[in-house]
DNA sequence: TATTGTTATACTCTATAACTATA
DNA sequence: TATAGTTATAGAGTATAACAATA
């Protein structure tokens, strides 16, 4: 690799990155989300299949007693519901509610409107483009 | 339009928000910032002069308490500086001070670094793609 | 009288430590 | 003895209401 082509790699890097914050900043803020980012965060986690609280602390990276709270939230929301565990006394079973799935397609319809208004400005041709980078950036956002 | 591009442009927007949504959450966690986010903002909002911190809540989207706090919070650590405003006895100036310029590169630094090892990754083509990409994106971001 | 900034107070989300129940 | 979940308590960040200083 030539020097030339490093910091051709600097300079894309740093602009995707601040293209990818300043969009997924301004769709937090401007798409009118109905929950808090960590409640639909877990909604989530719950969507095709019930987990323990320690499963979604461990996968949520947050603390045991702040996924307690935070479902606590989801129950009296009627957004999930908490059951015994089959085989272990000490577990309990989350499980996501229809209004639970509910919000979660109403929070991405209007998260995608967000873009889909941005997107139908552009031409046909950054179209095809973007769809060609869609496809890589998403092979970046899973590795 | 026909309704085939409709559905292009649907499946697209979903596609670019969540890579955009996804690559945005991990640089977050996983670039070590050393400053939580909303000091960082609001240094990146005194990068290039000072401002008051009603104009600094005002453009934050936060309250004038809060503001109060979060500059008090940047004056300990020695980020910024508080001085009084040469015209109107009632305002503060909040400046940025070098160590607060060396957090913000740093800070900018080790998220750059992120995307730069994902990119280094790609194909030639890819990249190529991604350039243009990130103009449009850009766009995106600022419309 | 209006504006800027701060203080008082409260609510939410986060954490660690301690407690209960079960394996 | 170890693990899952909760409760107790505290530390940030947010807000609204009330206050002091200045325009």
């Amino acid at each position: 690799m030539t020097s030339r082509e490093a910091k051709g790699i600097r300079t894309l890097s740093e602009d995707l990155r601040l293209a990818c914050m300043r969009i997924s900043r301004r769709v937090r803020f401007e798409s009118g989300d109905v929950i808090a980012p960590h409640q639909f965060s877990v909604l989530c986690r719950l969507e095709h299949g019930p987990l323990t609280p320690r499963a979604l602390a461990d996968v949520e990276n947050v603390s045991a007693p702040s996924m307690t709270r935070t479902v606590g939230g989801l129950v009296d929301d009627g957004y999930v519901t908490r059951s015994e565990h089959p085989d272990d006394g000490r577990q309990v079973l989350v499980t996501i509610t229809d209004a639970g799935q509910d919000v979660l397609a109403t929070t991405r319809r209007r998260r995608d409107m967000w873009m889909v208004e941005r997107v139908t400005e552009l031409s046909a041709d950054e179209r095809v483009t973007l769809t060609e980078a869609a496809q890589i950036l998403t092979k970046i956002a899973a590795r």
